[in-house]
RNA sequence: CGGGGCGUAGCGCAGCUUGGUAGCGCGCCUGCUUCGGGAGCAGGAGGCCGGAGGUUCAAAUCCUCUCGCCCCGACCA
């Protein structure tokens, strides 16, 4: 591409609306603009860079066994109502109507399409297994979409789906995706962590994401260096201990305007994990009271776990004062009737305990559950946090911060069930298939690799996902000389597929510097004038900013080997 | 949806408090000079001041409504 034709917008400010790095710079770079809010125009640069993504799924994926299909966008309402999710999903499915007035949605994900394809073409264990992959423009309205192509709308999602005979099949074929995906991130160039996810309703640890750590990310992740364990902090398994304070009375005492935990913890003068907080919560539509110490953060995907709900969502300030008949902030379990108690593990048999006292203005201190009051459920309800102990081995675990770019999930039987996607076994007995679903942020995946390679000139591809490998600069138009050498490089790298720029545009050389900086071309080859009297060209790496003056014979062939050499490395690493 | 903030030239912003001629930097166009890290000088183009209504002799500025966008929380690739 000659940079003089080329549609490269490049501007030397971001738009106010940009925050993220990654966001900026795809700004700045001329590969993206936005349309409306998480709706993303991509530019000649974008589409490069997803393009280059995409095909390293396609060849890791289909290097393991998986088959490319192309699944429709429009789906009819009438498969989503068999599996519940027309009414479940909730206003983050794009709904519309065609001229007769029949209910489709925009596809969100794709389950549903995939296992009714499926179901009416598999038919015997003959046909098993298989795993069948996409790479496609999704729709969710998202509540808040931000961060640029990070979280919009409107995005490119390769998602893939296992269909096995039995949980066997199906395990070995997470297996392979898993590892699939290992290898998709690390060609991409990306540093990665793989982290065991929340599961949901489905249960089993047959659930990982794939993290690229990024103090940007929206995502908190334990780590264990020690043993290597790694999860998600909604998904890390927390054992808090409290100082067994039993045998103290129960004591209402007047707290005025204390109701956070730090307030009384403060006004009362006692730790933080003594108080305990109180948290009313609609469960499916029931209030229920969850217990957790002061000094930790519930975490209501396990609460959801824990208790089997559908739902669960912080009751509001009405139905608080309704329960407790105080105002919000002193809610406690002492005397509280009709709701359901659960309780962190921690609280069993504690005392010691300050309590809400469903009384504006007062609490008590010396609560002691099972005595003053029981728990109906103990569970594990607390989000890990820094420095505690990791569940395998026990040493003190660290807290990171990620992009999700991929998540991984044995599914079960939940889709094949409802759109009947069932296979006759080798006795002539009809069983349902095993299912298995992988999905990949594509846009979401380049942005990451630009929050993890970049410095403050601009973006630092790594090689197998740069939009373009080089970016050959005549540093000086009126020389002839150089315009020829240029011209002869641009057409032999091509010839060699090396895939270059030639930035022949009348700029100052400084222009054309930041530029490539910004752009963030692996290598720059700078053709000027004192080089090539000296029978030498420059070559600059973008990633360590080192310069090479090469011998012009031969050069074009260096620059290649090196560039494709590196490709390769990223590749067999 | 709740909380906070912003809409003025392509981009970044000032002007608004205290109504009266719409401005600055970058970018863009023309010319001359310059030419290895976002050049200098001169000239120029470009604005229903997000939209609608109101107050006023007069509104970018005050009031009401509305639309859009961004940030913080619950969803997810």
């Amino acid at each position: 591409m000659r940079f003089s034709k080329a549609f490269f917008p490049t501007l030397k400010e971001a738009p106010a609306e940009a925050e993220v790095v990654s966001h900026r710079l795809m700004i700045r770079a001329g590969m993206i603009r936005r349309l409306a809010a998480g709706v993303y125009t991509l530019l000649p640069l974008g589409v490069r860079a997803q393009r280059k993504v995409e095909q390293i799924c396609r060849e890791e994926l289909d290097r393991a066994g998986a088959q490319e299909v192309f699944l429709p966008t429009l789906n009819p309402a009438e498969l989503w109502q068999k599996t519940g999710r027309w009414d479940v999903y909730g206003k983050e499915l794009i709904r519309l109507k065609d001229r007769h007035g029949r209910d489709f949605c925009l596809g969100p994900t794709h389950e549903e399409v995939i296992t009714n394809l499926v179901s009416r073409e598999v038919r015997s264990y003959r046909d098993l297994p298989q795993n069948l992959y996409q790479i496609q423009t999704k729709f969710r309205d998202e509540i808040r979409p931000r961060f640029g192509i990070m979280r919009g709308r409107e995005f490119t999602m390769k998602d893939g789906y296992s269909f096995d005979r039995d949980e066997k099949g199906a395990e070995e074929s997470y297996g392979l995706m898993v590892e699939a995906y290992k290898r998709i991130f690390r060609r991409c160039g990306l540093t990665l962590g793989v982290a065991a996810a929340d599961s949901g309703a489905i249960g089993g640890s047959f659930s990982h994401e794939f993290m690229v750590m990024a103090d940007s990310g929206e995502e908190a992740i334990s780590v264990c260096e020690k043993c290597g364990y790694s999860a998600n902090v909604e998904k890390t398994p927390v054992e808090v201990t409290l100082p067994d304070n039993r045998g103290g009375e129960l004591e209402k005492v007047h707290t005025p305007d204390a109701h956070t935990v730090d307030e009384v913890a403060t006004f009362l003068d006692f730790p933080p994990e003594q108080v305990t907080k109180t948290l009313l919560y609609m469960v499916d539509d029931e209030p229920a009271a969850l217990m957790i110490p002061g000094h930790r953060e519930l975490n209501e995907s396990k609460a959801k776990n824990a208790l089997g709900a559908a739902t669960l969502f912080l009751a509001d300030a009405a139905v608080v004062e309704r329960i407790t008949k105080a105002a919000v902030g002193f809610a406690g379990p002492v005397g509280l009737e009709g709701v359901r108690i659960i309780a962190d593990n921690s609280l069993k048999g504690r005392g010691g305990l300050v309590l809400g006292a469903n009384e504006t203005d007062h609490h008590y201190t010396g609560g002691e559950e099972g005595r003053d009051f029981r728990a109906d459920v103990f569970a594990d309800l607390i989000v890990a946090g820094e420095g505690d102990s990791c569940p395998e081995c026990g040493e003190p675990m660290n807290i990171r911060r990620g992009i999700e770019v991929g998540h991984v999930f044995k599914l079960g039987c939940k889709y094949s069930e409802a759109l009947d996607a069932n296979f006759l076994d080798e006795n002539g007995e009809t069983k349902t298939i095993v299912m298995g679903c992988y999905g990949i942020g594509i846009g979401r995946t380049v942005a990451a690799a630009i929050e993890q390679n970049h410095d403050e000139d601009g973006i630092i591809w790594p090689t197998p996902i740069a939009p373009y490998h080089v970016d050959i600069i005549l540093a000086n138009m009126k020389d002839t000389v150089c315009r020829e050498v240029a011209e002869k490089l641009y057409a032999a790298l091509g010839g060699l597929g090396v895939e270059a720029v030639l930035d022949d545009r009348d700029e100052r050389a400084g222009v054309k510097f930041k530029d490539a900086d910004l752009i963030g071309f692996p290598y720059q080859v700078i053709v000027g004038p004192k080089g090539i009297k000296e029978g030498r060209l420059e070559v600059k790496s973008r990633k360590t900013g080192e310069r090479d003056f090469l011998p012009l014979e031969g050069a074009t062939e260096a620059v290649a080997s090196r560039i494709l050499g590196e490709i390769e490395t990223f590749a067999s690493a």
